[in-house]
DNA sequence: CGATTAATGGAATGATTGTTATAGAATTCC
DNA sequence: GGAATTCTATAACAATCATTCCATTAATCG
């Protein structure tokens, strides 16, 4: 109840948040919607609240979107929105894991069903280039330029979103190290700058989708950054 | 006086601002600051107030600053703000004018001093690599990836910062075009494609920069970047 | 000197921020 | 059929948001 004023030397008071942490650290999927509990039944589409949420944190950021944008997006009352997702926060953290799931998923995609890993960072390029300057959907990526900088009291929400770009390094270079054991890549590849390079592309393209770049533009990007290829622009051997 | 409220459907009150545009618009320079005027002499050191905004604009972002941010790190009143700068949008445009004109230059620099566009183009990635994972500012560029998304009350911002990015580019493509007339650069080469790329290279670096890699995981990703260059790894032939 | 002009400090503006009591309504468990 | 549980709506919470009113102070111009 007493919030302890020692801890904390800024000026602004962050809220106490006391119902934050079980849920979100239990399961991602099934936190709060696991049918037939006990009590009243929810009487709004929690997938549809998130697809909600998600055309918000994307067009506006974390920081330019407030709770009322989004009570009256979703079309449910305040108290509800925070028994089904808990705080602001945390429903962002579900947005996040929403849009990977959905259109953000294309980097998995191409990793997974891509055997060439040329091919790969190839396709990943291109979809890309097709999502953030898609006009069904909000411009840029919800997660290569979201919150780069915020307030000190939401610096939590900033690390979530850096840590999906984090791993999304991780995952190109696990790629790279195994594309240089199968050949594809010379042996004296430095797979984390490869990967370093790559992640950087992405993310200057999504701010230029968001200053106005259309996707030929984009593809564009793309295409010359695969000209750094190591080796040449041709793929290396398929194993 | 009256809020025209026809015009805007959005249910956010925006503030009306009576006093925003003469002055910026008249010059970037001297708006308020020409010495030897009529009343009371301002107190405190102008240059000194946006190294403090800088800071914090910076760090922070322009949503995650709060006028009581500036306020107290300036150390002036509320009035004596508004006084001297309008309004926090054109504080905002007046620091990022200080930021090109300070430790923002590298590009600027580097083209005007280097006869050699390739030569430019490494020396502005790899001073901006230093820049933005320096321990003295905060990290990242402060223009790079500043605003990318923001609430609609704060779009007119967003657009300023946007319009210096798209600047650059058209610096680095005039540059470009330049060099293909030199015969530094291929004559098939797509120059405002290549200068795309290289500003989308600056822009993941600066929120790699923000996520945390130094110098050297920044100087990586320039040096991978550079391997994309037209006629290959060597610079074309000096004019 | 008196008038004009502009910056200052203190206090307040209305609006919006994220979040929460409180009470009522709808469901399942026993 | 209660009891327990969980959602919903109304209303409120303190804090902060960008900005301005007011009276005062300090300078220059005539």
């Amino acid at each position: 109840m007493s919030n302890n004023s020692i801890t904390n030397v800024k000026k602004k008071s962050i809220p106490p948040k006391r119902r934050q942490t079980l849920a979100s650290h239990l399961s991602p999927i099934t936190s709060r919607q696991s049918p037939s509990r006990r009590g009243r039944p929810r009487e709004f589409d929690q997938e549809h609240a998130l697809d909600q949420a998600l055309e918000l944190f994307w067009r506006q950021g974390y920081e330019g979107t407030s709770i009322a944008d989004l009570r009256s997006a979703i079309g449910i009352t305040a108290p509800s929105l925070y028994a089904a997702f808990g705080s602001k926060e945390e429903l962002y953290g579900r947005v996040l894991e929403h849009y990977l799931a959905g259109l953000g998923r294309t980097l998995a995609d191409a990793l997974r069903e891509e055997t060439n890993t040329y091919a790969a960072v190839k396709r990943f390029l291109l979809e890309s280039a097709h999502v953030f300057a898609g006009p069904k959907n909000p411009r840029g990526c919800l997660i290569s330029c979201a919150i780069p900088t915020c307030a000190p009291e939401n610096r939590a929400a900033a690390d979530i979103v850096a840590s999906k770009r984090t791993g999304s390094l991780l995952t190109l270079r696990n790629r790279f190290q195994q594309a240089v054991k199968n050949g594809e890549l010379p042996r004296d590849t430095n797979t984390e700058q490869l990967a370093r390079f790559y992640g950087a592309v992405i993310q200057g393209m999504s701010i230029q989708a968001l200053d106005g770049a259309g996707a030929k533009a984009l593809r564009g990007i793309a295409e010359t950054a695969l000209k750094a290829w190591p080796g040449g622009t041709r793929p290396g051997p398929v194993p």
